[in-house]
DNA sequence: AGCAAAATGATCGACGTATATCATAAAATG
DNA sequence: CATTTTATGATATACGTCGATCATTTTGCT
């Protein structure tokens, strides 16, 4: 019942220990007989290798390397906590990580970090990525020189990386139609929505996602132009007072990016009657709002999912070893009856200097 | 740079490598001051036991036991498959893993179950429960002999387990209510609900949660007395389809308990302007419903995160450090749009004998 | 002081794998 | 057939920890 050696994988296909070492570490100067009979007796016996006893003995160390955008940003501030956090018990592993912050949504100051990298002497790195022809070179640099790669919340070119980690962000946008058109029981209705660029693939992605369900499922409902605000909460705050103190037509509120506590701040200052809210990603404003029902839902792609993920993916591709069964990533839905008690949201703002 | 060893601690703390040893692995037998010193050369060099050596040298192998209801019950299926998928990942770490059937909800087969693992040679189980004070005699038992319990899903005697792994139900039924009362967007309505049995905890407790909510913010609701289905779709079935041909004036359908393609039948039968639909799980047949716009909501419970934490759970208990993050675990809501790829859900009933 | 009990040191052989060396055996080459 | 490749075997050391054993030293107690 005791899982079987390569020793006795060796017994069984008649071989020396050497040779079945050769055959698994694929070393070559094997004969071809030969592989073929440590490839069945491994498959006889159900041999897999000890990861921990490998590792042990290479004296294995992971060196892991995330790029995250800069700034004040709540969101990005609450996956840096989740991968600190994770960080403290992985040193158990024998894994660092260190968290390499790159100027945010800057092709150029990714460039030159990607390229950094490679002097770093890191073995995986999980990347806040851009899709831009720009990455590829230093990206493929890379690879070559035996890092993993993976893309995290926003994606590489996809020759480049090995994997990519994040929501589909058609799918998020889909999700808040639903529910906004949901929350109309049928009714007549405008909805305003706001973003934060045009050019950011992730707001156009959502408001794709948004405008498709609305569209095809609740025709009653009209899409109003988005309004720009560059995920600045002060514009949003502007924008959002000007719609309300309007007394339009407008029955609900779909901020598609970042800046929500301007949102939030609009909304409190003129309380009666709101429009329905909905914003993405939970973090410690966005949650209280949803506590003081200043807004009604919250869309959050789970960055602690996604740290999970990133380091399961990372490891198992280190260790060329298949993937083990990881939590399913999908936008959730929160209203707050169903808020996480997860610290990492509230200290977000504290940690970040 | 590369993590200390037990020697290099004991070497800093001025003893031997054996007495460090008698203090990392308190074996007794050694002296305050030594012990301090240790203590204290541990936090210096920031010492970690490397738990990969550490089962290597003990040849540790883990035995873990998941005691799950029988039956064809869909939603217990799909928790089958996720241990199962999971296990087959974890024979890599020597972790086995079997899964025992229990009569649902027989308090007695449950206590005998669990007598019987005390004679399986089992290091840590994941049981779903009953708080039934007769299954108390059992668990001490078990667990004085040095096995690691855990409640999943359903929670046993408190004091009885290490820890418990389950969505709190009160909340799932807050978040039904939420949604539903969103979903009326200020408009009188009568919500019809179901329950398997009001003798099973979680029912009751998410009818309460969801009456809590719908009296507290949605007064223009009513919610109608259950109707009792004990989880049958036939009864289901039967019932939610007399109360859409009485034409009457039920705006909304929660169903707190199984049981659910009865009800989708019932829809499916009279699909002219139905009520809002919300049920929990996220099985084949659900999920379907979903797509086929037959329901609207499902509160799912993350069978995929719960099992996911089970096992990080057993294994920190069993090696005895602290527990690695791990995703947070909340009622989650499904709609159409956001609705997860994994592949266990819809082999599901397949797999069922 | 004398003696038992408690504490400490020194050291060994596992665990399963990686990686290396060196000698020998088999096969391919001309 | 002689010679060079190529393949194989045998064996050693290291990784960090656990669980021993045995000898020795220190402490506590009367």
């Amino acid at each position: 019942m005791v899982s079987p050696t390569l020793s006795d994988v060796a017994q069984a296909a008649g071989v020396s220990y050497a040779t079945a070492d050769r055959v698994i570490n694929n070393r070559g100067n094997v004969a071809q007989k030969s592989i073929d009979k440590v490839r069945e007796a491994v498959a006889a016996l159900g041999y897999v290798r000890n990861v921990a006893a490998a590792n042990l003995s290479r004296n294995r160390v992971y060196r892991l390397a995330f790029l995250i955008p800069t700034g004040t940003n709540a969101f990005f501030n609450r996956i840096r906590n989740h991968i600190r956090h994770a960080a403290e018990h992985l040193s158990v592993d024998r894994i660092t990580v260190e968290i390499i912050d790159v100027s945010a949504f800057s092709v150029d100051a990714l460039e030159e970090s990607i390229a950094d990298l490679a002097q770093r002497d890191v073995d995986g790195v999980a990347i806040v990525g851009l899709q831009n022809p720009l990455l590829e070179g230093p990206l493929a640099k890379l690879r070559e020189s035996g890092v993993a790669v993976i893309g995290l919340v926003s994606d590489l070119p996809q020759k480049f990386r090995s994997a990519y980690i994040g929501i589909d962000n058609m799918v998020a946008g889909r999700t808040a139609a639903r529910m906004t058109g949901m929350a109309h029981a049928g009714g007549l209705g405008a909805i305003q929505t706001f973003v934060g660029s045009m050019e950011a693939r992730d707001h156009a992605e959502r408001l794709q996602g948004f405008c498709d369900v609305i569209a095809a499922d609740y025709p009653h409902l009209t899409v109003l132009d988005p309004i720009l605000t560059k995920d600045d909460p002060a514009v949003l705050k502007e924008a959002a007072g000007a719609v309300l103190s309007a007394r339009s037509n407008v029955t609900a509120f779909y901020n598609v990016g970042a800046g929500n506590s301007g949102l939030v701040a609009a909304i409190g200052a003129a309380p009666e009657n709101r429009p329905f809210c909905v914003v993405h990603e939970l973090v410690a404003h966005s949650k209280q709002a949803l506590i003081d029902k200043h807004i009604d839902l919250v869309i959050d792609q789970r960055p602690d999912i996604e740290v999970n993920r990133a380091f399961a993916m990372l490891r198992a591709l280190l260790d060329e070893r298949d993937l083990p069964p990881m939590p399913d990533l999908m936008p959730t839905i929160y209203v707050q009856d169903n808020l996480p008690a997860d610290p990492l949201i509230d200290i977000a703002e504290a940690q970040s200097r």
